[in-house]
DNA sequence: CTTGAATAGTAAGCACGCTTATTATATATC
DNA sequence: GATATATAATAAGCGTGCTTACTATTCAAG
């Protein structure tokens, strides 16, 4: 059956997501650094030089998202826009010593978080968990109409 | 070991909470309400009359953003503001005969999105991904300070 | 070279969360 | 009754996402 709890399942993973960034954030309130900058600055040390439509692309979020936190975090002091000789619509991306020495203290903190919020669940279950999850950002991802064929109209009745 | 996945565990919580949210506002689109609003919306249909102060706490969010979410709500026609007689502190939360006919097609849109997301995977692992988030909520609801004792000062370092 | 389409980035304005502070009302204590 | 504290709701202002629309630049076709 299906009456576990599945019909909660947004209600779960909303809240999960909420709470652990919520906890990152104020473990890492210190440092200065929100989760979407931290996402931001991961992707950025992993590929330094990036040009910002290619964090988006990364990021999974629109070019404009990246503007304005590229923004935030070029005041901030974290990241620097460089020119591209090349191509002059693009602006690189390049982490601050700032940013480098952040990184790692980062990375302690988000593991923290994930061991955190996984108290008590087993190894064994992890995976599951993990596993159900990518399968979850599979299905959604694509194009829409998934492997299911009875996805309604929506009928604009209802108002 | 824990390089299965879970040191991207935050990543892919993040993306599947997006993704969801993001089919299913596209999905209900049609009627007009976000996913924020629905779940206001879902509240207020099993507790019709409950004061905003009691609705933050469902919703587990701050009491402004209710009150925000609510005047959004209103100006939509989906929920009405009543004074309440005994405590004139209090706005009573009624959900319009709009709200309630959409109420039933918005289940049927979150069930088939719930669905979807979890095409391909199996009873049993739908049981342990549900009780292993369910466990994560748990985890990161207890006040701070978990199980582990290992919690670093986030050092003010990195700067 | 010019025209037109595509791409990189930004601006404006909105939704939804937050923190901090304020107003109105209720309640507890003197 | 007066004073202090607590509670319900709101206001102001910010961060992060979005859509839509714009500029600047590149590239493809003629």
């Amino acid at each position: 059956m299906v009456s576990d709890g599945i019909d909660r399942l947004g209600f779960l993973i909303h809240d999960v997501q909420r709470l652990m960034r919520k906890r990152f954030e104020a473990r890492a309130s210190g440092l200065g650094l929100s989760s979407a900058q931290w996402r931001l600055l991961v992707r950025v040390a992993k590929e330094d030089g990036v040009a910002q439509a290619r964090l988006a692309e990364l990021l999974e979020i629109e070019p404009i998202s990246v503007s304005r936190l590229v923004d935030r975090m070029e005041e901030g002091g974290w990241i620097e826009r460089r020119p591209d000789a090349a191509d002059r619509r693009v602006r690189m991306i390049f982490l601050t010593p700032k940013a480098s020495d952040a990184y790692a203290v980062i990375k302690s903190i988000a593991g923290e978080v994930y061991e955190e919020s996984l108290v008590g669940v087993k190894p064994e279950a992890r995976r599951v968990l993990i596993e159900g999850l990518e399968a979850m950002v599979r299905n959604l991802t694509d194009d829409e109409t998934p492997s299911i064929e009875k996805v309604k109209t929506t009928e604009g009745t209802a108002a």
